[in-house]
DNA sequence: AGCTAAAATGTTTTT
DNA sequence: CATTTTAGCT
């Protein structure tokens, strides 16, 4: 609150002082600022008066558009610095816009507000603690937090042992709530009715447990945003003044809540610009609806739409690549980008015997481009479709002494260490955080075993106390042995003593002496093997990580904003700046990023798309655009692989290509079906069991009962799953074919 | 209570 | 295959 009126005043302060001497500034800088765009860019920057939807293209320089509006608008006087709102979907891609931001408008950059959804909410719940339901320092539970807890519940619900209720799933379908704005109490028409029963009754009892630990998950962090704006109309006017700049970055990926939440700080959107891109769409799963790029203009009726098509960052030949496979899309507005750059550029598409095979030949490959000597490691990227991918690139990588950094996958905060630290800080500040005690109740053994735990969760329920409150009373506690007793008395002495410090001590020394007095330090250096000291040194690093907030300059530096910070970082957010390595990560993590250099590996049947999502049409688009959003990450040379073979779950698995693979341009294809050294193409003309002729090689044209002549550019499979992708002479289309089924006879 | 070893289980993507 | 859960033992 004191910060949100000091800024005004500073605001204003600015304000006058740039009365004087504008002028001359600015005639220049807003020349400077538009000189370097192209024509539907410029346009997009100076854009005035309505909601603006810019649809932009992969390279098609989105973030240029967005960095260089704000300075646009700040140059030419329509606004100040601290009236822009700008929402980016990462962390890294806020800190970047910032970067940019201050290179255009100097320091005053800092008074913006930039960050993602989540930072954003953060923020103004924590302004307007007082106005939602919790405490001021309310803890924010990450995804095991809530599989704890979700877990607890269900438990408590007898379903403990049913293996169609996971804690997983319960959580994606109360995610999937929370993202549509339905609380606990309201009914929900949802085709799965067991599904639906279960979750009418844990939702409730979930959110009740959140509220009691004094808590909000990441949905709840969107949702209690939009709810305080909705409730008090006082706060949103205040907010909604305030931001006279909104600018939502990657709109294709909020969902409904972030989406109404643009809405109540915008009204009629005059001054709103979202930039999205339909074909990037890939957190569908998460909750993301394109609805809210493609239906737009249904909630902000007098919209402009503007276009960006030209594409800055790859050569011609990729994006021909990747037009063709996008193209496949139904649920599209539908753009074709160009390249600015011009002609030429590579796409390689190799097939490997075995995911062995495929990572020593891109090992094999990426040491041949930097002996080369015109690429250096870290214009090269890995890009595959799930985190475990990466091990065997690793090994590969490790094994030819090539730099290689991991980027994403949350490691770090994810070990046990660190969350035992965490754990034990966020006591301190939310004693109500159940979640948080029970882990760390008996961390290190003090004695207060799972029986104990038990007993004192029975307690608490019995006189609707938390966990802590249960803890206080441990001498009333029924079925606590006398030394549990002892031990629960002296933690909660030490937790006592360690929060009186916590008031004082800056975040760095506070870790310290939890980790001293809880006797975690020196249980640990007692361990002595190799693991233990793995995990000293982690909490080391740690300690320098709080250090390091210690010594920043953020406004509202406390233990719970640390901790609440914190809990929104991500793996790409914690990625080792390493100059000079090749880059790992998933396709999701490389979205926004550039490279000169990309391979996309394991484009096979069942990983890319997911087989675990190529059931709708819905989800199997969303894995198209995955793959459309991974080969727009190159610049000048793409590599498509995959294997043959491939070990999964423990045993070697037939693997059959991605049918995505199939709609590339021919040449491509081609070069792909050269170099492939098929073991398993028939030699002798193979018959299913109907006796029905299954000799299909590529070349060969065919007859097809309903769309007439073509040619086979593909073949996959054998015997009764023999597929074949068929380009046919009548639409011109390519179609995917199982002989077995299909109306097809060779010409 | 707590440790170790064996068994089961689950594996997509992330703010 | 790798992580988590459980059973059995001390």
């Amino acid at each position: 609150m004191e910060t949100y009126f000091l800024r005004l005043q500073r605001g204003a302060i600015v304000d006058s002082h740039r009365e004087r001497n504008t002028l001359a500034v600015l005639t220049r800088s807003t020349n400077d600022i538009l000189g370097s765009l192209n024509k539907p860019q410029q346009e997009a920057v100076t854009h005035e008066g309505s909601p603006l939807l810019v649809l932009a293209g992969a390279g098609s320089g989105k973030t240029r558009v967005l960095t260089h509006r704000i300075a646009y608008w700040i140059a030419s006087g329509r606004v100040e610095p601290w009236q822009v709102l700008a929402v980016t979907f990462t962390n890294k891609a806020a800190r970047e816009m910032k970067r940019r931001l201050e290179g255009l408008i100097g320091p005053d950059a800092q008074s913006m507000h930039v960050g993602t959804f989540h930072r954003m909410c953060l923020l103004w719940l924590r302004r307007e603690v007082a106005k939602i339901d919790r405490g001021p320092n309310f803890s924010i539970f990450d995804e095991s937090d809530q599989n704890s807890l979700v877990k607890k519940l269900l438990a408590q619900m007898g379903f403990q042992k049913d293996p169609d209720v996971s804690p997983a799933r319960c959580l994606q379908w109360i995610s999937g709530r929370k993202n549509r704005l339905i609380g606990p109490g309201e009914p929900v028409e949802e085709e799965d009715s067991f599904d639906r029963n279960v979750i009418n009754e844990l939702y409730p009892k979930y959110q009740e447990s959140l509220r009691n630990a004094n808590a909000l998950d990441f949905d709840d962090l969107i949702r209690g945003a939009v709810e305080l704006f909705r409730k008090d109309s006082n706060t949103r006017d205040k907010y909604s003044r305030r931001y006279c700049h909104i600018l939502v970055d990657e709109y294709q990926d909020t969902n409904y809540a972030q989406a109404e939440l643009v809405r109540l700080l915008a009204g009629d959107g005059e001054n709103l610009c979202v930039v999205g891109d339909e074909d990037q769409s890939i957190f569908g799963w998460r909750g993301a609806e394109i609805r809210n790029v493609l239906e737009f203009g249904d909630a902000f009726s007098n919209m402009t739409v503007i276009r960006l098509e030209e594409n800055y960052r790859s050569k011609q030949k990729i994006l021909d690549a990747a037009n063709s496979v996008i193209r496949n899309n139904r649920q599209r507005l539908g753009k074709d980008l160009w390249a600015a750059r011009g002609a030429g550029g590579e796409v390689h598409l190799e097939t490997c015997r075995s995911d062995l095979e495929e990572a020593s030949r891109v090992v094999g490959e990426i040491r041949q481009c930097c002996a080369d000597g015109d690429i250096s490691f870290r214009e090269i990227a890995i890009l595959y479709r799930t985190h475990s991918q990466s091990r065997l690139f690793e090994d590969e990588l490790r094994r030819n002494r090539v730099p290689y950094v991991v980027i994403g996958g949350r490691k770090f905060y994810d070990r046990k260490e660190i969350k035992v630290a965490i754990a034990y800080l966020k006591i301190l500040v939310n004693p109500s955080d159940s979640i948080a005690l029970a882990r760390i109740l008996n961390v290190p053994n003090r004695g207060i075993g799972q029986r104990s735990l038990e007993a004192l969760n029975a307690h608490a329920d019995h006189r609707s106390l938390t966990l802590f409150g249960a803890l206080d009373e441990a001498g009333d506690v029924p079925g606590l042995t006398s030394r549990a007793k002892n031990a629960v008395v002296a933690f909660v002495g030490m937790i006592e003593g360690l929060q009186e410090d916590s008031h004082t001590l800056p975040v760095a020394e506070l870790v310290n002496e939890v980790l001293d007095r809880s006797g975690y330090w020196s249980y640990l250096e007692k361990e002595g093997t190799r693991e233990a000291r793995d995990r000293l040194a982690n909490l080391e690093e740690f300690v320098s990580a709080a250090t390091e907030y210690d010594e920043s300059d953020s406004e509202e530096k406390s233990l719970a904003n640390f901790l609440q910070e914190l809990a929104l970082l991500t793996g790409v957010d914690l990625a080792p700046e390493e100059e000079g390595s090749v880059n790992l990560m998933t396709v999701h993590n490389a979205k926004g990023l550039e490279f000169p250099v990309v391979f996309l590996v394991g484009i096979e049947d069942g990983l890319l798309p997911h087989i675990n999502s190529s059931e709708t049409e819905k989800e199997y688009e969303e894995e198209r655009r995955l793959c459309y959003v991974a080969m727009t990450r190159a610049m000048d040379r793409l590599y498509l692989t995959w294997a043959q073979r491939r070990s999964l779950f423990g045993s070697i698995r037939e693997r059959d290509p991605s049918p995505f693979l199939f709609e590339l341009p021919d040449e491509i294809i081609e070069s792909g079906r050269e170099e492939a050294d098929f073991e398993d193409s028939p030699d002798e003309p193979a018959s299913d069991s109907s006796g029905k002729e299954m000799d299909f090689r590529v070349g060969d044209l065919v007859r097809h009962g309903k769309f007439g002549m073509g040619t086979i550019l593909y073949t996959s499979g054998k015997g009764d799953k023999l597929k074949v992708s068929v380009k046919f002479d009548g639409d011109g289309r390519r179609r995917d074919l199982v002989v077995k089924y299909a109306p097809l006879e060779r010409v």
